[in-house]
RNA sequence: GGAGGGAUGGCAGAGCGGACGAAUGCGACGGUCUUGAAAACCGUUGGGCCUCACGGUCCCGCGGGUUCGAAUCCCGCUCCCUCCGCCA
């Protein structure tokens, strides 16, 4: 959510930063005119307020003394006076809510920094790791969904059975790997990140925190009948651990990490990236995300995201490139993002699987999460950061393809053994 | 699922129709004293909205009602706790 004073303040730079992502400047102009007409409502009402309560202090003061009869007149006129109150009362009510709900469709203002553009394709490859176009052999150019038939650690077929389309299972060897890759990113990232398991199951105000809803309801799965929502990423349960909370500027950046299982209904991606695991109702993802005072600490905290997800993609032995998004293609909640992409060799594709956004104070004032500046002075909304320590089943098939060996066996990468209790080589079953 | 209890400032906890944004204690901050510290003493110490400001207004879980006036009375809801039952 954007600062409504901000907008009040300067809504040309507002509209201008809106339109680099492509949204036009009616938003702004309707939450403007909607809070004009609110404040002079609510100016109102607070007056005949004052005078309500001006008049029972009087009365009060009368009714101590003993002149009850002289208190008449006053309670009819505070009387008379708190009707009209209550009735612009309902009225400022009601342009609250259009108010907010206006402000909560309003995505965030795109950071200078990120480049410009409309589209996917204005992104901005910013730089590739460890790729060799010609460096791979024809036994890694086969697909991870062929690889995982051939040796039994995929079976799209009973996760179909079980849940229908877009839904996968791993078997064996191929769940274990799985496994060993999320333990290798939260040993990682232990150090500085707080490990956090949180609900997956989570209410609407969560989801409104984060920015979820009420512009993505359609992308999330709802349980009616209890009215919960299963979380999207983990960053939904992590962005409101901190909600309406005020913290010691001297605690930040606070930094917690998460494995979870992630909930996405893809409506409208059904046909796209079906073979193998690319994309999937449920998957398992570790999340970094990182509670910053201001934009200094959080650009920082981003940074920190990106080299950690980068040093696991470089320990496990696979290319990638880092790519700025533009301001057109950012997410509704971003200011800036730097998506990891790594190369999967079998099928020829650089498959996102890490998205390290820096939210500037957007989520946090829907979540309402302050921090007291350590100079004093009153609370300021701190700034999210958040990033994939790694979105798994991608990288698992960009492991399994770049690790075939010509004997179709796969290498299992050094900084993984010890979580396969030292397997070296995974072969069919 | 059944029965009961509770929700007040950073925390603990009083208040149960008017002078209450709210006693008191703890904590935090500033000062006096001290070579320094502790102790003691004095003082300060929540947030939102409107306003250049003065000031106004709102917030005692949330929403409604009664009243000239509600933290306090009434109704509904949510959450938390305890006990019983059931259960991974």
């Amino acid at each position: 959510m954007l600062d409504l004073r901000r907008i009040r303040s300067e809504p040309d730079a507002v509209a201008a930063a809106l339109a680099r992502r492509g949204d036009d400047r009616s938003s702004i102009d309707e939450v403007l005119r909607v809070d004009a007409e609110r404040r002079a409502k609510a100016g109102q009402r607070d007056d005949l307020r004052a005078r309500v309560n001006a008049i029972s202090k009087e009365v009060g003061a009368m009714f101590r003394d003993g002149r009850k009869d002289e208190a008449a007149a006053l309670q009819a006129e505070s009387k008379a006076a708190g009707e009209r109150e209550k009735a612009l009362d309902t009225e400022v009510a009601a342009l609250d809510e259009q108010r907010r709900d206006r402000l909560l469709r309003i995505g965030n203002l795109p950071s200078a920094d990120a480049p410009d553009g409309g589209s996917e394709a204005d992104n901005v490859v910013l730089r590739t790791e460890g790729f060799d176009a010609d460096g791979y052999g024809p036994h890694q150019r086969v697909p991870h969904w062929d690889i995982g038939a051939e040796l039994g650690f995929l079976d799209p077929e009973a996760a179909s059975r079980i849940s229908g389309a877009m839904f996968s299972m791993y078997r064996g060897h191929g769940a274990r790997l799985l496994r060993a890759m999320v333990q290798l990113s939260l040993d990682r990232n232990g150090d500085a990140y707080e490990e956090i398991r949180p609900p997956t199951l989570v209410r609407t105000d969560t989801m409104i925190s984060t920015g979820h809803l009420p512009k993505f309801a359609d992308e999330a799965y709802h349980m009616e009948r209890d009215d919960l929502w299963a979380i999207p990423t983990a960053e939904v349960p992590l962005t409101s651990l901190g909600r309406d909370q005020v913290f010691d500027e001297a605690v930040l950046p606070l930094r917690f990490m998460a494995y979870t299982s992630c909930y996405r209904r893809e409506a409208g991606s059904a046909g796209r990236d079906t073979r193998g695991v690319l994309r999937s109702h449920e998957f398992d993802k570790v999340e970094l995300l990182a509670y910053a005072a201001g934009a200094e600490q959080a650009i920082a905290c981003q940074e920190d995201v990106l080299a950690r997800s980068e040093s696991i993609l470089s320990d496990l032995g696979l290319a990638y490139r880092i790519v700025d998004l533009c301001a057109g293609d950012l997410g509704n909640s971003a200011a800036r993002t730097w998506d990891i992409e790594a190369y999967a060799p079998g099928c020829d594709m650089w498959l996102e699987v890490s998205s390290v956004s820096w939210f500037s104070d957007y989520q946090a004032r829907r979540a309402n999460i302050r921090y007291r500046p350590s100079g004093g002075g009153s609370p300021e909304v701190i700034h999210t950061v958040n990033g994939s320590a790694m979105g798994w089943p991608r990288t698992w098939a960009a492991v399994v393809e770049t690790h075939r060996q010509p004997d179709g066996t796969i290498a299992v990468p050094k900084v993984l053994q010890p979580y396969m209790g030292g397997l070296e080589v995974i072969g069919p079953r």
